[in-house]
DNA sequence: CTAGGTGCAAATAATTTGCAGAGGC
DNA sequence: GCCTCTGCAAATTATTTGCACCTAG
């Protein structure tokens, strides 16, 4: 019902590039395509069927299906299983892979992601030797709004809308806490040096979370009601991980390389977070956000690996000096 | 095929229970239910009924998928989708609810739990006002002998065994952590009353330990290469959560109060995930370590409880005292 | 005797397939 | 003209149901 793709140019573009891809032919193949695109939420194939015998009565079901199947090997559309006998399918441009919670009442279904539950998946399938392609987490249960009956706060908008909206969340949770480690950084090393790489990076993580500040500005003037949208990208160490268990670590008393250390595994978990969500979302601000972000964390991560470097290798020249010295006082 | 219940006489005990519980009456359905209680592994309603054949040739598909849907209902059985377009049907005696690693090239699936997991998902729902009754984690890919040609390290051996390992090793890191943590914290309180509690605590849970430490031992007897078989229950908690963090910030100097505090915290974190691993395990070793563990936990929790309150009355006295003398200066 | 259990065959429901004709390039 | 897409109807697959009959309590 709801049908408001935001623009259809994306939609038509998106579309030349997979039949591109896809490497088959159109006729009203198209016509199903697009009134798929239209819909948003997961709809069965009869569903389907239902929308598109309002606007050409003569397709055939058996077309509904194949174009369907078509549309899943082209990765224009999803096929998912909510157990109730039959599949459905969601459409996936500007739409990443995601999670469900199922209401069992209403059989409306929510979207969500969380990056905390994707790392645990992925530890368990190492630990098992399993090679995981792709996972399925599924809450069943009820809503709140089959619950309490009223409406619920603010559901729905894009999930686009969201997802921007999450990331820049994150990425400015993780500029501010890289700021703050490198200004603590900067305050107690004592490799003059080394203390000017973190001051810069300082500079640049506080300059970033600017920008990022009024990214998100701009973002909430789209949709008034963004900010009390519910969560749709769980990431727990957004705020407590990374840059914040670093900060905590120098607190106890480091001393430079260790602080370079501690720097570089800070970076390097933001770039694998941002990286793996920036390439997950295919065109939208959220995967720009995302990949910017990737990009200057990798710069951050070369940065301090060639500080590191530098540093143990100016250490061990300073300890082959002092080895020499003893050598000529023994 | 597979076909090897330890023993029949719980089986049927089991049963006795639960024919009561479904309030239905019983005829060529036991011949079904024993049949299917007898399989391992996740059974489509169409391999049951091929077992059945073999016993029982004029026995319909009908009476099957009846009694299938009877044994779901009377929790015998649980229904499990494989987003394969049918059911399979997993027996639940001695077997938790868990998660499933399904390999998409032997269509074998493997069975794991994460209380990791479990608590995001928690988490999660809490955050959207989602009320959950169930959820469904599965990870598709290829498992390692698809990919290795090669036999795996150890599959299989039955799920109570290895929930009761899993068990045991989460009990006995937690006692280790716990016996650490009251130890140094028996060290580091001034208040004599207090010391005696962490003290007595500490001896308890040195206690605990090698009564663990030798059902351990046992466990490993009755199945050679049970240590060797891959985890099944992951629990990132149980050494580096609970009572390690607790001992962390001990060793940071906290006051006797504080102590205490973070006494409290430990064990309830851990009565919490014992009683609820504990009570999803019907009638088994798991089940047992759990719910005794759950409940000197929780002795151990009112024990700190008390002494918390005790400990902050007399504060308040000894206050109250000196604001006294303190009018009486004035 | 009677509620519920059982077999058989027919009904559903979702999805797939064979085949002859239509359409794009 | 060739290759693919399409419609239609029949086939397949998984599961359910109507109905007459049977059986335990």
């Amino acid at each position: 019902m709801g049908a408001t793709s935001t623009d259809m140019e994306p939609t038509t573009a998106y579309l030349n590039t997979l039949r591109a891809a896809g490497g088959k032919r159109s006729g009203k193949r198209d016509l199903i395509v697009n009134v798929f695109l239209r819909q948003e939420g997961h709809l069965s194939a009869d569903d389907l069927v239902d929308l598109i015998k309002r606007e050409d009565q003569k397709i055939s079901r058996a077309t509904v299906y194949r174009t369907l199947q078509w549309m899943v090997d082209a990765g224009v559309a999803r096929k998912v299983d909510f157990g109730e006998g039959r599949f459905r399918f969601e459409h996936s441009y500007r739409h990443p892979r995601h999670f469900h919670l199922i209401c069992k009442s209403c059989n409306q279904s929510a979207e969500f992601l969380s990056s905390d539950i994707e790392a645990l998946i992925e530890e368990i399938a190492t630990a098992r030797s399993f090679s995981a392609r792709q996972s399925v987490v599924q809450i069943y249960g009820t809503c709140e709004r089959c619950r309490t009956g009223r409406q619920t706060s603010a559901e729905g908008g894009t999930t686009e809308l969201l997802f921007a909206r999450d990331a820049l969340r994150i990425a400015i949770a993780t500029e501010r806490s890289g700021f703050e480690f490198y200004t603590r950084a900067a305050k107690m090393t004592k490799d003059g040096r080394g203390r000017g790489v973190f001051r810069r990076l300082a500079a640049e993580e506080g300059e970033h979370l600017s920008k990022l500040e009024s990214r998100y500005r701009a973002l909430l003037a789209e949709d008034p009601q963004l900010e009390s949208r519910p969560t749709f990208l769980f990431f727990k160490g957004a705020a407590h991980g990374l840059f914040a268990a670093g900060a905590e670590q120098l607190a106890k008393g480091v001393n430079d390389r260790q602080a370079l250390m501690i720097g570089i595994r800070c970076e390097r978990g933001s770039h694998r977070f941002f990286k793996r969500y920036g390439e997950r979302f295919e065109d939208s601000e959220g995967k720009r956000i995302f990949l910017e972000f990737a990009d200057e964390e990798r710069a951050h991560l070369e940065l301090l690996i060639r500080e590191y470097r530098s540093l143990t290798s100016r250490q061990r020249g300073r300890r082959a000096a002092r080895g020499d010295r003893r050598l000529a006082r023994a």
